[in-house]
DNA sequence: ATATATTGTGCAACCGATTGCACTACGATT
DNA sequence: AATCGTAGTGCAATCGGTTGCACAATATAT
């Protein structure tokens, strides 16, 4: 039945203690004596007290929230992600406040914002499709506020990174479509103003180069990387008449939707048509014929971003010296590119 | 080059008038002359101000975020619903924490607490498979902070509830099994102190009864619903021989495993064994073939509990009444159930 | 027994915005 | 000219913990 909020001056008045001590003994403080500190908790927790983390924010200077905006959160990758960082930050006493952008510039903007104001103690993000400028980035800098960029990053000093090596993943996949057999190879990108799909763009032609495939412009197709697009894109290059042996896209979507045009034209995976996708999303198990793809390290990624961050709140002295780290990514090779056992 | 974080004062001080005044243009208080309001604004962006909500919410009351505490984001029915959520509540400018419990109840007792310390000013959460208790949801009502469930649901005085209509959605999955020629029909459900899973298993046994079937509890497997228990729970039904030509799975998850161990062993789908799943994730229009689902209207599900949260958020006088609100699923058909055109 | 640590608690300022109330000035009303 | 209304701003308390510093009491060292 607790009406009213019961704070530390309501346990002070009924101890006889002032709230000082009341704030010490419920955070174990070393100088309250134990029969305090008892005799505090159980005021505490008989008249029903909860803690105002609002109030200890504003004087202490810290929320203990750390915000993470990407663009969505039902990606695989992307939750797979938050679950790394979770499980690091949680044991620091850090929750986690996520945002997401839909991948839309304008929100992303917002969501920062939004995180500034709340007054999070860190942010860790992966920019929006959309996002080409970087001035609300530079304020979380300029407010002092840790930012720690995973996978789909941008050059902003100060900021920490953490992203896989898309290049070699993409070349390793490429590679492997040529292992076996494959010599006219498409590749799905993506927006390139993204590091990842460049990078990936690069491997790629530098695997087909590598092992004396010339490279052709023709052959690389951008586009959103949904499933529909996938879709689309192949249906277009089928009604184009374009000679292929093989697709590399960058995103499972895209390969998944890929994938349903050629069974709907009884098109033969991988017999005449090889696939290799990006992402490793748990689908591309399910689906028939499995499809390979290249596994990100969604959850160490995250619990990397988590560890440069809680480093970096916990330093205390002078600047601190944003990291760069690159994780190596697996092609997890299935049907769907297995043309020879 | 910010480097001390700027606040009303630094903008009262430079403009010869006091804090109030500043906050009261800021957030355009009619009171508050246009040209002040001018001035003002134009020096808080040269000074680079950012407003600090958590010194506004410890004064004012409200921190403007809503809290969310859901098992898992990455599944589509939970992301669906935040994206509901967070359609209605940005418009009133709140902002979203989501939490997951991981399906564990200790992390759901966590998060819950930690939203009460974060004070924020709603809780719209869906309960974990392994909670049975709810002096945590208790205390939520006791601080008097809205809170709405959804889809897994309880029975706690002054929680307003979003639901569908479950009993429906297995009545009509079952049914249309059985207008299919189905009379074995399986039924894979989970823990049965959720209320989902219990309604769906009657839903299950009246569509039977209804048209004449006699109800066999051997033909009922509860089980955690995922993939891998999917399969087990499949392979097990070979193995023991049962017979059986469909199976109605609670969720989708582990219709899926069991249709991945049918396929291993060449069991035609929906032929010998039809199937139907439970919340239309995406996936399910992928595999092959393509799996029937009952849709659970996660999106306005979301819509409708963030409508009752800003309905009781605003709702100053007296005692709120809850609400409870029940959707009507709907069965979509696919190939797994088809057995006819 | 005296000097020095150590223990346990209180005092009071503070974090930064919000807001009810007071007050001035000036135009409108009669 | 006196009264009233209202626009525009200031005053000061407040939200609820936190924390540096002070200080008394007791313990330890010399």
């Amino acid at each position: 039945m607790a009406k009213d909020k019961t704070t530390i001056y309501d346990i002070a008045k009924t101890l006889q203690v002032t709230p000082s001590t009341v704030s010490r003994a419920l955070k174990d403080h070393p100088r309250i004596s134990a029969k305090t500190k008892k005799a505090v908790k159980e005021m505490a927790s008989q008249l029903n007290y909860q803690h105002n983390n609002v109030a200890a924010a504003l004087r202490s200077g810290n929320t203990f929230i750390l915000g993470i905006v990407l663009p969505k959160v039902n990606r695989t990758f992307f939750s797979s992600v938050i679950k790394g960082v979770e499980q690091l930050v949680s044991q620091a006493n850090y929750r986690v406040m996520i945002t997401q952008s839909h991948d839309n510039f304008k929100t992303e903007q917002a969501n920062i914002q939004a995180l500034i104001n709340a007054q999070v103690d860190g942010i860790i993000a992966s920019i929006a499709k959309e996002t080409t400028r970087y001035e609300h980035y530079q304020r979380v800098i300029d407010q002092q506020i840790p930012l720690i960029l995973f996978d789909r990053v941008m050059e902003i000093s100060n900021a920490s990174t953490v992203v896989i090596d898309d290049f070699l993943g993409a070349y390793e996949a490429v590679s492997h479509l040529i292992e076996q057999g494959c010599r006219r190879i498409v590749h799905f990108t993506g927006v390139q103003s993204l590091n990842i799909y460049k990078y990936r763009l690069r491997g790629y032609r530098e695997a087909l180069e590598d092992h004396g495939i010339a490279f052709d412009p023709a052959l690389v197709i951008e586009s959103d990387m949904q499933l529909e697009d996938g879709k689309q894109v192949m249906q277009q290059l089928l009604d184009d008449g374009v000679d292929l042996d093989a697709i590399f896209a960058s995103s499972d979507h895209s390969a998944m939707g890929a994938m349903q045009v050629l069974k709907a034209q009884k098109i033969r995976i991988p017999e005449e048509i090889a696939i290799v996708g990006f992402a490793d999303e748990p689908f591309t198990a399910f689906v028939e014929p499995g499809l390979s793809s290249v596994n990100q390290k969604s959850e160490m990624m995250g619990q990397i971003a988590a560890k440069i961050f809680l480093e970096q709140v916990q330093f205390s002295g002078g600047e601190y010296t944003p990291t760069k780290t690159v994780l190596k990514p697996e092609l997890i090779i299935r049907a769907s590119s297995l043309k020879r056992q």
